[in-house]
Parts: structure tokens; C-alpha cells; sequence
DNA sequence: ATGGCGTACACCGTACGA
């Protein structure tokens, strides 16, 4: 069972880079953030076509999340959730679903677009930091009742100066700020684990990259998109990377697909 | 200090992003 999350920037601009891209990976469920488009105007039928069932809650323009899943990997897919329950917010930002999987697992997924939070002490700012408190409420009444829980998305957070090209010009900015890493520790403390902590991986690994001054072919990025799960499924993972390949094609997303591999046989 | 690039909506430029 292969799980991924990937800010697409636009669904409709970048639909058949994402189809080749699952067809390519055999991924099994896709977590997509910036789909940018209402529910209704999603390429819904071709991810059909392809095999993979769709749950989106968009809106029109900006942010935007979905949820693409392999229609013979699972029996049923249930209580599916718009938004942070209990928290109304006219951004689509979050959407989750349980997975009845074949094999007779329930596997819970989230994909979550965090509020980029423009700057720091902006209104934006104070609105991510509020998001991401009820984000980590909702986790943790999430985890109570589901042992098996993946929260993948574009966190716009960079957790460590590692995980910044130029760390000296982000050190307390925007995406790399004490309370932004403090909100993320607290989405761990909630009883999640950073699949990435799992990994080897190479030094300069990063998940998004500039459109502007060939950033990508310098290897000027950040790695802000993340994979975590509850400890039950971090046990069972076999592996975790970025794919860097569909950065490099024409009319790319800005960001990159990450991917956990579990060994769960689906 | 700005814009550099891309997307959306619909203006023939503005908002937004990370």
C-alpha cells in the first residue's frame, strides 16, 4: 500500500500529470491539496476512468483539497469530513475520509493545505496558528477512535533549518517561525509520528521550489509537505521519499509528491 | 525595495502564494 500526499497547484491545469504520475507509482491513495476549483468542476471522470474513486472539498479559485483512492483497494469509504468539524471556515483546507480496506483494515486519511501565513504577526499568520490549533483538537479526538490515522499535506511549515536551502534568511520568517514549529511539535504531542524521521535521507531534500529563478534546477527549496501517521501505521512502513520527477516536467506544480510506502499487501 | 513565475478570474490588472 502506497500513500501520497501532493500539492498540485489547480486540478484542471495539472489533472493528466497526476493520473500518469498515479498510473506510474500504482499509488493507493493520493492526498491533494490547491485542487482550486469547486466540486463540480473537478476532472472527476478521469480519476474514475483510471480506477480511483474521488472525494473533494473545494472551492472556487484558491485552496481546495481532495482525496483520490484506488476503488479496488477498498470495500467502502465513510464518514468523510469537509473542513475541521466545529471549526467553520469559508477556506477548504481539510478534508478526511476512513478507508475500508480490503484487506479488513480502517485506515482514517486527512489531506490538509495549512494556511501559508504571509508573515509573521499578519492577520494570515494569526489565522494559521488558530487553524492549526484546531486541526491538532480535531487529531486528537480523531486518534481516540481511529488506531489507524495518516494526516498528510502542504503543512507550510519547514520543522528544521535542514529543511531550508537558505536557512539563514528564513531563520524566524514565515514558514520557519518559533510558533509555527512549536504548532507542529504540538500536532506530534497529539500521538503522531514524522514519517520522515523514519527515512534515510539526503541533505538538501526538499518538497517545493520556486517557479522563479530556476530554483528547482539549483536546488533552492524547502521541504514544507509532509506524511504523518499514528504510531500503528509508522510500525508497518516500509519507506518514505519525495518524488522530484513531475517537478521537472513542463508546466510542473511548484510542489513535489511525497510517498509512504506501508506493507500492508493492497 | 521590488520582482522574479504561475494560477484564477475576468481585468485587460489584481490577488495570492511560500
Amino acid at each position: 500500500m502506497q500513500i501520497a500526499t501532493w500539492n498540485v497547484n489547480s486540478i484542471k491545469m495539472r489533472a493528466e500529470q497526476v493520473l500518469g504520475w498515479l498510473s506510474d507509482t500504482q499509488t493507493t491513495a493520493l492526498l491533494m491539496q490547491e485542487t482550486k476549483t469547486l466540486d463540480e468542476a473537478f476532472p472527476r471522470e478521469a480519476f474514475e476512468a483510471a480506477g480511483y474513486r474521488v472525494f473533494t472539498c473545494g472551492q472556487k479559485t484558491y485552496n481546495g483539497v481532495a482525496l483520490a483512492v484506488r476503488a479496488e483497494a477498498v470495500d467502502a469509504v465513510e464518514d468523510i469530513v469537509c473542513n475541521i468539524p466545529g471549526y467553520p471556515d469559508a477556506q477548504k483546507r481539510l478534508i478526511a475520509a476512513t478507508l475500508q480496506l480490503r484487506d479488513g483494515r480502517r485506515l482514517r486519511v486527512a489531506s490538509a493545505y495549512f494556511p501559508n501565513g504571509q508573515e509573521v504577526g499578519a492577520d494570515k499568520y494569526l489565522y494559521k496558528l488558530e487553524w492549526i490549533a484546531a486541526l491538532t483538537l480535531w487529531v486528537r479526538r480523531e486518534l481516540a477512535r481511529e488506531p489507524l490515522f495518516v494526516l498528510g499535506g502542504d503543512f507550510n511549515i519547514a520543522p528544521s533549518d535542514a529543511d531550508l536551502w537558505n536557512p539563514a534568511e528564513w531563520r524566524g520568517k514565515i514558514l520557519a517561525s518559533a510558533p509555527e514549529r512549536s504548532a507542529w511539535a504540538g500536532l506530534l504531542a497529539a500521538g503522531l509520528e514524522d514519517s520522515w524521521a523514519q527515512g534515510l535521507h539526503a541533505p538538501e531534500t526538499y518538497s517545493w521550489w520556486d517557479y522563479r529563478m530556476s530554483a528547482f534546477e539549483k536546488n533552492h527549496g524547502m521541504r514544507i509537505d509532509h506524511l504523518l501517521a499514528s504510531h500503528a501505521v509508522i510500525k508497518d512502513m516500509d519507506d518514505v521519499w519525495i518524488d522530484a520527477r513531475p517537478r521537472a516536467l513542463e508546466k510542473p506544480s511548484d510542489h513535489a509528491p511525497v510517498v509512504m510506502r506501508i506493507s500492508w499487501p493492497l
